[in-house]
DNA sequence: TCATAGAAAATTGTCGACAATTAAATGTTG
DNA sequence: CAACATTTAATTGTCGACAATTTTCTATGA
């Protein structure tokens, strides 16, 4: 809440309340089914029924189907006709294909960022960085925050690209399957510090115009956080069962 | 039917026929709906109404407001609460920032296919390139199979990247979106024949395990094309509309 | 004890009806 | 005649019930 300035995000209920803004039954639980699995309270690969979720939103399954519908299309479930629904679980291959989708996408992001942006959007770009170091000073082993922070950070790079389909791309497709993995595995030793530099310096990229230069540190921002994380993965999954070639 | 070894595309109903493998009415109507869309017979930006969709295709609203769900997910109609469906309409300006978005997924796929497509897959390739070159020497008039044949194309070098995510989001994202607009401009002039061209120069460096030249290629490829269709849309807009400015 | 076949339960798919909201039509008034 | 308010119609949103399919449980047999 802290942060409102800084989230733009869409979630906007807090925990189940009924966003006044929200029209319908479908759209409100495709929003707090989106929340539930990006959180972990739905954890990746467990089943997921009709009648279950029914119940506990309190609505019928008609509107709660097309909720479904739409998480299916994003990815964020995968249904097989007539057996039921699984919550996503992307195993380490796909979570580094994620990464290399990202790679791609999002240096051209912030090579376009770099032409487009306007001098308003530049400073929101700097106030998140400022908001974001300020509570890494304070409280360091707090992983939360940061992530959203990061989160936050390319959201708004992506926004500033000024290119609707790369929007819809990496926002309402791409992201909430980054925030699913985040809740797993946050960034890890000296890497948030680094990544704090790295975005300084893709600001500073931005701000000059210097479109080549955002897109390539950009890139290697996105390969330097795919690192980390297959780092993370191999560590958590050798902890898990370190006799298993999974 | 002539390229069924050659056309990835899941589309199996002719016309309106059921499907075997497809096992259930949402999953079919979304598929129909898919079609005509892309196809045209539903024009970009006529409204569609839900009584007359459950008319036209026999089923009820149920698993008809599933399909539309589906379909909003994948960009291909809009939906405002309580009001209605339209189909979709890219603007001159959309339509660039979708090439734009491809540029930067197609040149990573090439690269990526460079990297990892068998030897198989590499004939297959050369078997779709040999395929589209006959029909056009056959039939230069006739763009319908040259469009569906560049498609094939690009939608095999996707596959070729081996890469999940990417192959999500281009051939069941952005793809049904290039279809959708092809069916408006397709490729003129002299285009055809410089697409050929550079086709086989891609296939080219991916047999030679040029992982660098094939992305260079493809960028420039789909960089041409885009050029190409935005000529093309500017020059429809004028004969349509002479002296609009929009 | 294990495997297999059948029955029972649960879940998914589909439908028709009713409520809520919006769009259109009609009538009224200046 | 135009503009506005009211009424009517049409469309969307939601619900509960029933049919079809799958999964689970149980019983029978080798």
């Amino acid at each position: 809440m802290t942060l409102s300035a800084a989230t733009p995000h869409q979630d906007a209920s807090d925990h189940e309340a009924a966003s006044p803004e929200v029209r319908t039954l479908a759209e409100r639980v495709f929003q707090q089914l989106q929340d539930a699995i990006v959180r972990g309270e739905l954890a990746p690969g467990s089943k997921i029924t009709e009648p279950g979720l029914s119940k506990t939103y309190g609505i019928s399954r008609g509107p709660l189907r097309e909720a479904m519908r739409r998480l299916e299309a994003h990815r964020l479930i995968e249904r097989v006709p007539h057996v039921g629904a699984r919550v996503v679980k992307l195993s380490m291959k796909e979570l580094i294909e994620l990464f290399d989708v990202r790679e791609a996408l999002e240096s051209m992001a912030a090579r376009l960022a770099a032409e487009h942006m306007s001098a308003d959007e530049i400073q929101g770009l700097r106030d998140v960085l400022a908001l974001h170091e300020g509570q890494s000073d304070l409280k360091r082993g707090e992983a939360y925050y940061q992530r959203e922070g990061d989160l936050d950070f390319h959201y708004r790079i992506v926004q500033g690209s000024h290119n609707k389909m790369l929007m819809n791309l990496l926002c309402d497709d791409l992201y909430y399957l980054v925030r699913l993995y985040r809740t797993q595995f946050s960034a890890s030793g000296a890497r948030p510090q680094r990544a704090f530099v790295e975005h300084h310096r893709i600001v500073d990229a931005i701000e000059a115009g210097d479109a080549e230069l955002a897109e390539l540190l950009m890139r290697r921002h996105v390969s330097a956080s795919r690192t980390n994380v297959a780092d993370r993965y191999a560590t958590i999954l050798e902890q898990q069962s370190p006799t298993s070639t999974d």
